[in-house]
DNA sequence: TGGCTAGAATGGTACGACCAAATGGCGACG
DNA sequence: CGTCGCCATTTGGTCGTACCATTCTAGCCA
C-alpha cells in the first residue's frame, strides 16, 4: 500500500488524487471489499492535506467504486459496482432532457422483442415455467376488485428483469433495468385503467406461456399487442386533459406533435 | 435565491445539501446557465461550514450537473447534462464487468437491426446520401496502402452515430454513444487485418447503400455480415494466442468455453 | 461467564488562514 | 485620447487544527 500512491503537486489535486485511487481500482490493484487506508493517513501518503484526500473519497463514493463506513474499523471499502450507478445517470439524465413517450415506447418495444428471441432461444424450461408462474400470478392480483398497484408494478419489473436474465446476455438485463429506473411510470399506466388490467394482465400471460412452449411468433405476437395496449391507454390519458404545460422538446422531427411529453404521467 | 435553501442539521448535512440543490436544478428552479452564490454564501445560508457546502459542490460537478469556475465572476453554474455522463457511468461499470465479447457483439447487433429498420423509414434522403458518402470515404481510406486506422476508427463511430441519429429516436444514438465509448476497440479489430479491410469496408459501402435506396431487407443482410466478418477476425485474433491471463467470468453459462473474454484487444 | 463501560480509531463538520486564478477597473505612458 | 499593464477584488483550491459522532475493541467488574 505505501508504493501504491504517490505525492501530487498540481492545482486539482483532488482529481489527481481521484484518479490514483480510482486507477488503482480499475486495475485490479485494489479489489473489492478491501480497505483504504484512513483519510489522514493518506493525506500524508499523496502529501496533501486531509481535506483533498476527503473530496476525492467523496467524488469515488458518488461513482459507486467506494462505500465509506464510520468508526474504529470504518473508512473506504472498494466497492463492486452495479448497474443501479448506471441507471441513477441515465435517470438524471433523462429527467434534463425530455423525451417524447412514443420515443421511449418505441426503445422499449424493439429491446422487448429482441429479449423476447434470445429468452426463447437461451433460457432453460425452469426458468421459462417461472415466468409464466410470475404472470399467473400478476393475473391474479389484477383479478381483485382493489389490487395492491404497487405490488403489481414491482411485480410487472421483476418479470421484465426475469426475461432479460434469460436472454443470458447481462447487457439486455442492465439496460432493462437502466430503463425501468427512467420511466418505470409508462408501463404502470396500463394497470391503472379498470377496464385495461385485464387485458394487459391476460397478455402477459400469454406472452409467458407462448415462451415457456418455445413458441417464438406467437410470444412476439403478444409483445407486440402489449405496446398496442400501452399506447391505446396513454391516448386515452392524454387526450381529455389539455394541459398548457406540456415540456418543449427540441426536436428536428415535426411529425406527432399531438403526443404529449410530459413525465408526469404516473 | 434567499428562499432557495434553507439550513440543514442532520449528520450527512453534505448530501441533504447536494440534495436541496440538486431538487432546485431538475425542478427547474435554477437553469441551465444561472450562477449559484459563492461557497462562503451558500454556506451560511445553509447554516453550515464551507467544506459541506464544497463537498456538495463537487458531487453535483462530478454528476455533471455543475460546472466551477474560479476567480472573480466565477463560482458553480447549472450545466445541462449530456450523454457522456450516462456513457462514462457506462464504460465504468464494464470495466468492473468483464462482459465475454461474444454477448457484447449479440447486444451490438441487436441493436444495429433496429437502428437500420428504424433508419430506413425515418431518415430523410440528404442523412441517407450523407451516410453513403461517409462509407465511400471510409472506403476509399481503407484502400491505400498504409490506412490511418486512427482516421478509420473515428470515421467508422461517426457512421454509427449518424446512423443512430436516423431513427429520429435520441435513445438509440445515446445507447449508441455509450456502447461506442465502453467498447469501441472491437470494431476496429476489423479494420486491422489487411485482408479483412477490404471487405468491411465495401461491406459497409453496400450497407449504406442499401439504406440509401430504401431497400431494408437487402440492408439488413449487410448489417449482419459486418457481424459475420467481425467474428471471423476475432475468431482468428484468439484463436493462434493461448494467452494464460485470460480474465475469468462468473458465468452460469458453461458454453462456448473457446470464447476468449479479453478487453484489451486493440 | 457475561454484560458493560472506557478508550481508541475514524469519518463528519467547523473555522480560519492563505494561495492561485480570473476579472475588471484604474492609472501611467505613448 | 487611446492603449497597455498593473493591482485590487472576488472566488474557488488547499491546508491545518480542533472538536463531535459513531463504531469497534478490549478490558474491567459483577
Amino acid at each position: 500500500m505505501a508504493s501504491l500512491f504517490f505525492p501530487v503537486r498540481a492545482g486539482r489535486a483532488g482529481e489527481e488524487v481521484a484518479l490514483q485511487i480510482e486507477a488503482a481500482i480499475v486495475d485490479g490493484r485494489l479489489s473489492p471489499g478491501e480497505r483504504l487506508p484512513s483519510e489522514r493517513e493518506m493525506g500524508s501518503q499523496f502529501g496533501t492535506g486531509r481535506g483533498v484526500v476527503r473530496e476525492a473519497v467523496k467524488l469515488l463514493q458518488q461513482k459507486g467504486l467506494l462505500e465509506v463506513r464510520k468508526g474504529a474499523k470504518g473508512g473506504a471499502y472498494v466497492r463492486r459496482l452495479d448497474v443501479a450507478n448506471v441507471s441513477e445517470s441515465l435517470a438524471l439524465f433523462l429527467k434534463q432532457h425530455p423525451v417524447e413517450i412514443e420515443k421511449l415506447i418505441e426503445f422499449r418495444e424493439s429491446l422487448d422483442r429482441t429479449i423476447t428471441q434470445l429468452a426463447v432461444v437461451n433460457a432453460d424450461q425452469a426458468e421459462k415455467d417461472a415466468l409464466l408462474k410470475g404472470a399467473l400470478r400478476l393475473e391474479a392480483l389484477l383479478g381483485e376488485d382493489e389490487p395492491d398497484l404497487a405490488a403489481v408494478c414491482e411485480l410487472d419489473r421483476r418479470l421484465n428483469i426475469m426475461l432479460a436474465q434469460m436472454t443470458r446476455n447481462p447487457l439486455f438485463e442492465w439496460v432493462m433495468r437502466a430503463l425501468q429506473m427512467g420511466f418505470s411510470s409508462y408501463d404502470h399506466a396500463l394497470y391503472e385503467a379498470p377496464k385495461r388490467r385485464k387485458k394487459a394482465a391476460a397478455n402477459w400471460k400469454e406472452s409467458a406461456a407462448a415462451i415457456a412452449e418455445g413458441r417464438l411468433m406467437r410470444a412476439l405476437g403478444f409483445v407486440g399487442r402489449h405496446y398496442v395496449l400501452l399506447r391505446r391507454r396513454l391516448d386515452e390519458q392524454t387526450a381529455p386533459t389539455n394541459e398548457p404545460d406540456a415540456e418543449f422538446l427540441q426536436d428536428e422531427n415535426p411529425l406527432n406533435t399531438k403526443e404529449n411529453t410530459r413525465h408526469e404521467a404516473v
